[in-house]
DNA sequence: CGTCATTACGGAATGCGTAATGATA
DNA sequence: TATCATTACGCATTCCGTAATGACG
């Protein structure tokens, strides 16, 4: 015969009140009951947890003992108790995140940071992901959301939920002496005789394809001065004159020191920041991931919206 | 409705076995039952805790979590019942152990490392008792056993359970190089013109009595030349040469450097060591206790010895 | 007699076992 | 058809509530 936590409840509470009558009463149920579960426990343990004296119940040196071990035994199921509710209302658990180095600024960074704000006991596993919009880290299960840039307009995969960020256009940085560098806006033709400065091609070849194709509408092939691994090193290169580049429109933000930002007119391409995940994923943390993302409404059927296109 | 400890210990079963037939022959009940088990747990916490799928059996995340959770409150359960069980067979608890400074030594310091080796789960209070073999303490629950001495032989008292750890005769502590240090043995009344340190009276009144009456028998009246407070210190003095003292004869144990002990012919008053306990004290605790004392016998039925006198 | 715990007993709920059902490869 | 989980149903045990008993002041 074995105890149980009911049994435990019972001993704490007569332990507590040192009464059977206001015991059972805080228990709500029967003295008589209670009784019978007291002397069930005793048996189970064979030990005399409380000793009945004529005219009052008191414990002994055992239940003394006993008293403490139970009262942590239910202390511990009330949390495992507690771990099961909020693990289950997304509040506890283990998100896996990826990214990509072009989303790892503005939109990103300040939705993360909201998130481990407010579900601080959600464990955040970031790994970074190969450059383009490529959605097979979801389908491998490496990742519960990935934050990925693509360029254009985002194509809606079948199974995966998906959310846009920002649409933002390119916009060329140039050092701030450089002569066109004070125009309003400029024509990307206008820069048909610098020398570009990229970020290198593995992973990332959407991006040197689309460059390359920005530059042939506007009637030049690029000339590639410098090939760099992130954005900022870009901005640098860009900063020592050494090159001009084609950057979203939010790397302003970035503030390099020296680099102006010049709007490009003419048909431009578009860089669409978006976050995805897989549609039938039911995890409730990444709900509440994707209700950081959007907390008014429609989470899990986001509605693709007309882009205004600048 | 709430979960049992019983509703845990099926679901880390299934949870290590990812397998509802494995997991309800290791509990040694049949499958449905364990079935059924597992959904009253989860309809209790409200949580999907499995994920059955075509094939095969797994944890959901929020299952993932409360196996933690559940092998924890099971664990601590099974610790609450290690826990009464041990108190029970008087491996664990408390034992107010009171003494008399001149039992402080001997067999009484031997016993206690004994008992605290075997039983280091056990926790053992120590306080000073006043000099002399009152059961006062015992009776007024200050302390469970206490180690007292007493001149001559040891009263039975009623309600009180006892052990006679030694019965001693005094010897005289002379300073070495006293004329009679080298004397296999000495008659008090040799002694009649010496200075006599003694304890001080406080507590204590009985040995002074003695002392007064052994002296009285030898045909003298003692002359007391200093008081102090321990038995280190007596013999401090005495090997100091400003005076001579009658201690139990295991006082050669403390090797004073520079002291003798010399035995005394004639009627001597002996001094009996004694442990006392509350013979209706059914502690597991005690009872351990005074077994370490008696390993062999009938601990708590002593019996009166007959005492070989010297 | 009033208080407080235990025993006695009947009804409800729970838990387990056997058998049947369902779903899948 | 073999495997594995769930549902269906009957039986035993446990648990609770009401009533009665017992002990004590």
């Amino acid at each position: 015969m074995n105890f149980d936590l009911r049994h435990l409840e019972g001993f704490v509470a007569v332990a507590e009140e040192l009464h059977f009558g206001r015991a059972a009463e805080r228990l709500r149920i029967a003295q008589p009951a209670l009784s019978q579960q007291i002397q069930r426990l005793e048996a189970s343990l064979g030990v005399e947890l409380l000793v009945r004296e004529r005219r009052r119940t008191r414990l002994s040196d055992v239940g003394e003992l006993f008293l403490v071990e139970a009262r942590r035994t239910l202390a511990q199921a009330e949390t495992a108790r507690s771990v099961a509710r909020r693990a289950q209302r997304g509040e506890l658990g283990r998100l896996r995140v990826g990214y990509t180095p072009s989303t790892s600024s503005g939109a990103f960074l300040a939705m993360l940071a909201g998130f481990r704000e407010r579900y601080s006991d959600v464990q955040v596993e970031l790994s970074e992901l190969a450059q383009g919009g490529r959605s097979q880290p979801l389908d491998d299960d490496v990742v519960d959301v990935a934050f990925v840039a693509r360029l254009g307009l985002f194509p809606c995969s079948p199974g995966l939920g998906s959310r846009e960020l920002s649409v933002e256009p390119f916009v060329a940085a140039l050092r701030a002496d450089h002569p066109l560098a004070a125009r309003p806006t400029l024509d990307l033709a206008e820069l048909s005789d610098e020398g570009f400065v990229v970020l290198e091609p593995q992973g990332c070849a959407e991006w040197h394809e689309t460059l390359n194709e920005m530059c042939r509408l506007a009637g030049f092939a690029p000339h590639i001065a410098h090939q760099v691994g992130e954005l900022s090193t870009q901005l640098m290169i860009v900063a020592a004159g050494l090159g001009v580049a084609l950057v979203p429109a939010s790397t302003r933000a970035l503030r390099g020191e020296g680099v102006s930002f010049v709007p490009l007119t003419g048909p431009t391409t578009q860089i669409t920041s978006a976050v995805l995940w897989r549609s039938n994923d039911r995890s409730p943390v990444l709900r509440r991931f994707i209700e950081c993302l959007n907390p008014a409404t429609e989470a899990f059927h986001p509605i693709r919206e007309p882009i205004p296109q600048h």
